[in-house]
DNA sequence: AATTGCCATAGGGAATTCCCCGATGCGCTA
DNA sequence: TAGCGCATCGGGGAATTCCCTATGGCAATT
């Protein structure tokens, strides 16, 4: 990834990308670029090479997808908000499903926004958010106040009762990974995986793996429709 | 949608892009714009308005965003082709492959290409196809060859390749039951119902038990739906 | 009639996954 | 502080998967 260019003019805001898609990334850089008062630092397809480069580039400002095919991208909020308290990061989500932003702003993110959106209001979150504010679409906002208006959480998503590591896992069976492999891509052991997999089915009330795997993939495919 | 871009210089290629996400949608359309011999010449974020957009720009090609919010990418897609039998189609997808790359391609598409790839690989797919080929990952391609050389002129539906019992046992996985339960229900041994299972995969070209699961669970939705 | 080939059926053995246990450490909260 | 949920890992036995091989049956080809 291209984590070479460095600021000459000290005023911009270094803005460092995280996308696992390149076209995404790349995009986004062109389109950052244009803006006076920014600039992208660095990109990065995937936590490890995230952090690494982050470290070494030391960007005011990060742009997270936190998308499923990224597997680590709660956890890695979660790394960022540790190392680095202060730094700013939006998350960028093709899922307006309220159980992904609610877990990403409690995990420390300063603003959520979605793919289908448009590409001005990455802009306006940004600078939002670089003024302090947290930013979050009006959908979002509203959808957000009813559950917390209403009490607990809406019980019509059975998903929102696993925790952020269990619906990882989740998002993983569904997209046809096996457990070996779930392991692999989110560097835990495989009885970790295991772990998670037996919660998963307690909590959705799931008999074996087979039923797992079924709901995992059905669920996958109804969101492409909603 | 920008759709009011009109080619002056009558050599570039011009390209309509088909995406609902604006961020993917602009940042594609900078990157192309840079390229000598191609422009973008309108974009849309929905069947409706790209059809609209397309009668009105006539674009040398389109490149589509399978995932559009609802069922409408494949749709699309074949509305394209029955409308412009001549216009190239890259299809643009974030999904693994599996079940839509088939489907595409069925329905007319020119090529098919994973945001995971590299930018690079979209220009290379568009010439690609602009010269008459079709542009595929080299997974994908063995697969679609294998299909063709072992399945006669009717890759139409595959299944069509398995034997009756072979049809029963994907079926049964397809209901989300396993081998053992499998077995009983056929009165057969478990054994017999692994050999099935490793047919099956091999007649369709499928790695593992786990793709197995996946695809059958994804075809008996599709015919839920149909 | 002999050969070829697909089908249904299965076995062996190694690797992997499943499933039910338990365990540690951590952070939050009553 | 005691309890609870979460993330992480492990044991051990059962079940499944994976790869290879094999036997009859039946049908078409040679």
């Amino acid at each position: 990834m291209n984590a070479s260019r460095v600021s000459p003019s000290p005023s911009k805001c270094k803005v460092f990308l995280i996308d696992d898609h390149p076209i995404v990334r790349q995009g986004l850089a062109l389109f950052i670029d244009r803006e006076p008062d920014l600039m992208v630092c660095g990109e990065a397809d995937g936590a490890t090479s995230a952090l690494q480069a982050i470290r070494d580039s030391l960007p005011d400002f990060v742009v997270l997808d936190i998308s499923l095919d990224g597997p680590d991208g709660l956890e890695l909020l979660k790394t960022l908000r540790a190392k680095y308290p202060n730094l700013p990061v939006l998350i960028l989500s093709m899922h307006d499903e309220s159980a992904y932003a609610e877990r990403a702003l409690r995990a420390g993110a300063n603003g959520y926004i979605m793919k289908q959106e448009a590409t001005e209001k990455v802009l306006t979150a940004i600078r939002h958010i670089l003024r302090g504010d947290v930013y979050l679409s009006d959908r979002l906002t509203k959808r957000m106040l009813q559950q917390f208006v209403h009490g607990a959480i809406s019980p019509r998503d059975p998903l929102a009762k696993l925790s952020d590591r269990e619906l990882e896992v989740y998002r993983l069976i569904g997209a046809g990974h096996g457990t070996r492999q779930i392991a692999d891509e989110l560097h835990v052991s495989t009885k970790t995986v295991e772990s998670y997999q037996a919660h998963i089915k307690e909590k959705l009330s799931l008999r074996n793996a087979r039923e797992l795997v079924q709901h995992a993939i059905e669920s996958s495919l109804n969101e492409k429709g909603a």
